[in-house]
RNA sequence: GGCGGAAUAGCUCAGUUGGCUAGAGCACACGGUUCAUACCCGUGGUGUCGCUGGUUCAAAUCCAGUUUCCGCUACCA
């Protein structure tokens, strides 16, 4: 048996906090597609994806829930897992780290770095942001708050351990410049060089105290391994991986890697963290780290409250496995987001799907059974026409091949379309109808069935990674020369109003009643303060009486602030929901006994309250009556 | 503020190292056809290739400046 080229591939583990959306779904699909490619080029497959499921947002999920987290995480990484499956997706393993192996394997890498001395145990004296999930080193923070969602950090001093970054920087950097392909889309990698390599990194916290739902650091319980050593090992772990040196074969055949399939929201973990880690681990590195874009909802981002997210098995209700397939695949470009809406999936299967595809196999099916009772053979009755349809037929499987090789999805299927679109020109260029109408050629018109339905296989054939049971039932139907009976309609046009119409009942117009319910926010609950911790903070009345833009800045307003008969500078990070001139007039809350800070270099000598949704959007809090400025808020 | 990217037909976008009358798909209009899921095939655009200069025999393609959008990042007492 001689030796198979091997190809690993991977996905992101899923996140198990709910039920997945399309724009989720998607990375799976495109894995798929590229790991049913690559078997079909011969390699030697290994597909891993699964679900990552420990953290503090889980922890308090379940709570919320009544259930344990365990009991959680198994009930969202069965719903995940059932999607995954409906969707046909052919992966190997599927992981899940909450699973003992790569537990156990976790606390052992964790404890080999430790030991090796990567890993080193400080004292956390940061800001927290309990939301996130996330501490922020002094760099990141410079002041104040969480730089992922912007609301308020904690001052914190926790103990935790760290990985020494800094320590394996420049080799990483040498490996980016040297392995132009690592990093895809090459437009990423500049990023991750300039905004944190060439800087200079941080240490990674890789520890937590202050919640359980991990995994334990096994010689200093009161830890959990916080979230990247936990859930990027899984690439590892989940083939076979010993810290130790008792790998499984299969780890040491399968790794390195050849490809990480990723969001762009993680390339940062993947292509910096993720590395050094392994280069600490003296492992290899993956070869290729690939962040897709995102599928978008037309309308605004997908929110629940809005009734809109679109989920994969809804989708499959009305379309299908492969036309939802088809869709994610084809209207995905390779670096910018793509659209997702019903009409949009409705043009998609109406035009590709039902008219070119699916009417083209109907019309040769069609045609073979009434001319010649179902079954045709090579008569050889060539004609010149015929060259330039057999030119596309060879020349497509290389064409998608070419396109694969870059990850070009979107465009290998568009190749194997174009065939498709070949055929149907050829039909009228033969007019097989014509034909059928002079006895002398039966020859010639059973050729032409012939060499079409070589085509059409060729294509189906070429399908099998994109929609296999496409694929499979359009190879049934043509059956090499026997067709079937009747042609079964692949795909069936729908109508968008109809569409729409039913898309309405299942989902009802969002109205007030249903919005009051939804538009409700729940906080991270903090810590009793005593009144005498209130009463340290002198909160007052203040009138604006002139604002402007801080020209250094894309968020913030500089505001004078007439508190009582003095006039305060404060700077505010609100310029995207407030004009200057909007702000001025206004008698709004103020913080007035904060530690002045300079902001962009700009002096502010207090905080203006706000009330923040949850989509950051903010809201001045003011005097439900008139009240004069430097009025006592108590 | 720092780094990077993008601006091309009504819409979504292709346009390699500068080179012949600037392309594709969708939509729209007209014509053809009837085997087929009212389908398929063909034809049709005066598009200032964001704006202004420059280099060149020649620029959507290179250079400088400018506007607008986007991404990452910093900032958001």
């Amino acid at each position: 048996m001689s030796e198979k080229p091997k190809y690993y591939i991977t996905t992101a583990i899923a996140y198990t906090s709910g039920k997945p959306h399309i724009g989720n779904t998607y990375e799976i699909v495109l894995a798929d597609a590229i790991a049913r490619y690559k078997r079909s080029q011969g390699y030697d497959v290994f597909f891993q994806t699964g679900t990552d499921e420990h953290g503090q947002k889980i922890e308090l999920k379940a709570e919320e829930a009544g259930v344990s987290p365990k009991e959680f995480v198994d009930d969202v990484s069965r719903e995940i897992r059932r999607i995954w499956d409906l969707m046909d997706t052919s992966y190997d393993k599927f992981i899940r780290t909450t699973d003992k192996d790569h537990e156990k394997q976790v606390q052992k890498i964790f404890k080999k770095l430790y030991e090796q001395g990567d890993i080193y145990k400080g004292y956390y004296e940061g800001m927290y942001c309990t939301p996130c999930e996330s501490f922020f080193t002094e760099s990141q923070l410079v002041d104040g708050k969480c730089p992922d969602c912007g609301r308020e950090v904690q001052p914190a001093r926790e103990e935790a351990y760290f990985f020494k970054m800094s320590k394996y920087a420049d080799r990483l950097i040498e490996h980016i410049n040297t392995h132009p392909e690592f990093i895809q889309p090459v437009s990423r990698k500049n990023e991750m060089m300039n905004n944190f390599l060439l800087p200079g990194l941080q240490d990674l916290c890789v520890s937590r105290t202050s919640f359980k739902w991990g995994i334990p650091v096994d010689f200093d319980d009161r830890h959990v391994v916080y979230v990247w050593l936990d859930a990027l090992t899984n690439y590892i772990t989940g083939i076979g991986y010993d810290c130790e040196g008792s790998s499984t074969e299969q780890f040491k055949k399968y790794w390195p890697a050849d490809l990480h399939l990723i969001g762009k929201d993680i390339i940062r973990f993947h292509t910096i963290y993720w590395p050094i880690f392994l280069m600490a681990l003296g492992l290899p590195l993956p070869k290729q780290i690939f962040g897709h874009p995102w599928l978008l909802q037309g309308d605004g981002k997908m929110s629940k409250s809005k009734g809109n997210v679109l989920y994969a098995d809804e989708l499959v209700d009305f379309f299908g496995v492969d036309a939802v397939r088809y869709f994610v695949l084809h209207e995905m470009p390779f670096e910018n987001d793509g659209v997702i809406t019903w009409e949009l999936m409705v043009e998609r299967l109406n035009s590709d799907l039902a008219n070119t595809l699916g009417n083209l196999v109907n019309r040769t099916v069609s045609m073979t059974n009434k001319y010649f009772g179902g079954t045709v053979a090579d008569k050889g009755a060539e004609e010149e026409v015929d060259a330039d349809l057999k030119a596309v037929i060879a020349n497509t499987p290389k064409a998608v091949d070419d396109k694969m090789d870059g990850l070009r999805v979107a465009d290998a299927i568009t190749e194997i379309f174009n065939l498709f679109k070949r055929c149907n020109k050829y039909i009228d260029e033969t007019m097989p109808w014509v034909l059928a109408k002079d006895e002398a050629k039966k020859d010639r018109l059973e050729t032409v069935l012939w060499n079409l339905i070589q085509g059409i296989s060729a294509g189906a054939n070429l399908l099998e990674s994109f929609m296999p049971s496409t694929s499979r039932k359009i190879l049934d139907q043509l059956g090499g020369g026997h067709v079937t009976d009747k042609p079964e309609i692949l795909f069936q046009r729908l109508d968008i109003e109809e569409v729409m119409k039913k898309v309405e009942e299942l989902h009802p117009p969002v109205e007030e009643e249903e919005k009051g319910e939804e538009n409700v926010i729940d906080i991270e609950a903090k810590p009793e303060i005593t009144f005498d911790q209130f009463g340290a903070m002198q909160f007052q009345v203040g009138e604006i009486i002139s604002c402007e833009e801080v020209k250094k800045s894309k968020k913030l307003l500089c505001s004078q602030v007439r508190i009582g008969s003095q006039v305060k500078q404060i700077v505010s990070g609100i310029k995207a929901y407030y004009k200057p001139e909007e702000m001025v007039g206004k008698k709004v809350m103020v913080l007035v006994n904060l530690k002045p800070a300079k902001l962009a270099g700009v002096l502010s000598e207090g905080m203006l309250l706000c009330a923040e949704d949850s989509e950051g959007k903010l809201s001045l809090v003011v005097p439900e009556k008139d009240m004069p400025s430097g009025a006592e808020i108590c």
